[in-house]
DNA sequence: TTCTTAATTGGCAAAATAGCCAAATAAAAT
DNA sequence: ATTTTATTTGGCTATTTTGCCAATTAAGAA
């Protein structure tokens, strides 16, 4: 194992860390559609606004979303379209797994 | 917010979770080369049996990773191939951030 | 300048994760 | 039946992550 190998595992933990929570999935998501400020995102995900505001921290610093200032209000988008490609693989996992359960149910039937 | 919505991005973030770590890319890049066993992913890791185990448990349980017995090794292989393309998406998130990196200190030099 | 609205930061406690060692299983060989 | 090899599990500590509150910063309005 090269040394700039595991270097590039730990950046891309990195980021694939920074997708890792239910909050920032759902921010993706809504950023994907339209850019938007951390008020309507603490409403949407429901959580205090500086919690919101150190999820976007994180997402921003992954380079995954970029901000832009608008007078007093900050609007987010996403940096990245390819995420939600990403995303859709995920998607397709979970299709996946829960195939794999219904045969398991089946099959378990049968006996 | 749809309640289902947030199981959603519940369901997702414990996949994509299960991806965000330096050793768990590590062995997914691996198995997605050809199958292997713990010892072998031990060794190429480099820390102990028991971690690799439990990793490959993490990935397992996230529908990531197939294990199949066969005598006393049991050996481990990717079940999406997607996952790869997902990887490729976080290349590209890197190669984007430094490429921004640099442009920065071109227009810093530039002053 | 002072007030207001929007967002970020610091600090803290609770929860989740990682990795080691030692002990337990599982299958095969002696 | 006992031993050996491959892997998993339990238990523990150290580290990281979350999310709230309170305090701070930032820009515009009065």
């Amino acid at each position: 194992m090269e040394n700039q190998d595991k270097t590039r595992y730990e950046e891309q933990a990195k980021i694939i860390k920074a997708l890792a929570h239910p909050s920032r999935l759902m921010i993706v998501d809504e950023l994907n559609k339209e850019k938007r400020c951390v008020a309507d995102l603490t409403q949407m995900v429901g959580v205090d606004t500086s919690t919101v505001s150190k999820h976007l921290s994180v997402l921003k610093n992954a380079g995954l979303v970029v901000d832009e200032r608008q007078g007093t209000t900050i609007y987010y988008h996403l940096r990245m379209p390819c995420l939600m490609d990403f995303i859709q693989c995920v998607e397709s996992v979970m299709e996946s797994n829960a195939l794999g359960q219904m045969e398991t149910i089946i099959s378990c039937k049968k006996r």
